[in-house]
DNA sequence: TCCAAAGTGAACCTGAGGTTCCGCTTCCAC
DNA sequence: GTGGAAGCGGAACCTCAGGTTCACTTTGGA
């Protein structure tokens, strides 16, 4: 592959994810390709359509917050810590984009499975979390999920955004 | 008017706001009239064109917001009450069709008279609760706001949804 | 019974966005 | 330096969804 291609290929991944985490996945090959300063026509040579576009930046993400999850449950002091680390991973990767992907019916069982045990060790923290007595019990680790999703999937959002401190904050259960 | 175009605007418009309740402003004009029951052709007789129906829906919910926020102000017991009112009152409004509209410029003044004179009964009502110590005082009535958008506007929400609980519980100050 | 008002939905129109294609440019092995 | 394969650009094309129209049928009510 020749330099400039790589280059290039690297500036459109970039730009897709940079886009994908502003604006969500209504981001348009057009506007993909201005955005990193290149024509629609190298975009359609590096990717043949923008669903393959899609499941690489997708299943990249995925593969990250399922490694990040892992070895965060392994590592945090508290299943509370674990879940909030989680989050803020979420919101640091172009997520939006996982959940467009799970609406559309995808051919890519190897995202699927890597989005249900990622799930799972969501869900396995705020069941950890839950237990240790900082989470509330009155939501199913599923409920908590898809809080989750709402939030993190929000166009524009950025760590430490205040929604998700009070989002958090909800979610924490105090000793009364 | 004869009885049965009475009746037919009256299934449109109940149509339409349920289905931008349910699915938000994305509902098509087929949609609607499907329904309602009803041929596009008809929707058509009644409202000249879509625009001319969503503001017809989003003057007559910032009404009953505006309404229903003085009123909460004038006679609940706190800011933090009157704030919950207002967030369960809108929830139960096709608001996420006037933030649709509100991102297309609109030839209403009068509309945007109305959101502007409701987002400041809504900033009112977050001020007292931050004065009477119930919600924190971290966040600008502005951000408030926003947050609130966020939940009211997705679409689905209903009264009563744990994700208004988690949220409020979130906002909440409560003395440590 | 009559007809203006109302209803109907297939057809039309438009714009947004994905995709193609071909002439031009750039890299790089020789 | 040069040939030419690889890469680039972006106007043009295609498709599709959804708003809108209209010629025709049905209906309320006098």
């Amino acid at each position: 592959m020749r330099s400039d291609a790589r280059r290039n290929r690297d500036l459109i991944l970039g730009a897709a994810v940079d886009l994908f985490i502003e604006r969500g996945p209504a981001a348009s090959m057009e506007e993909i390709a201005r955005s990193a300063g290149l024509g629609v026509g190298t975009l359609y040579r590096h990717f043949p359509d923008r669903q393959s576009l899609l499941e690489e930046i997708a299943a990249d993400s995925l593969r990250r917050l399922y490694d990040y999850a892992q070895a965060r449950l392994d590592t945090a002091p508290s299943g509370w810590d674990a879940f909030v680390g989680i989050i803020e991973q979420c919101v640091a990767l172009p997520l939006a984009l996982t959940k467009a992907v799970s609406e559309t019916p995808l051919d890519k069982p190897e995202l699927d499975a890597l989005a249900e045990r990622s799930d799972a060790l969501i869900a396995e923290a705020v069941t950890r979390a839950q237990k240790q007595g900082d989470l509330r019990r009155d939501l199913s680790p599923a409920q908590v999920a898809d809080m989750l999703s709402v939030i993190v999937c929000r166009p524009g959002i950025r760590p430490g955004d205040p929604l998700i401190t009070v989002f958090l904050d909800g979610l924490r259960l105090r000793p009364a």
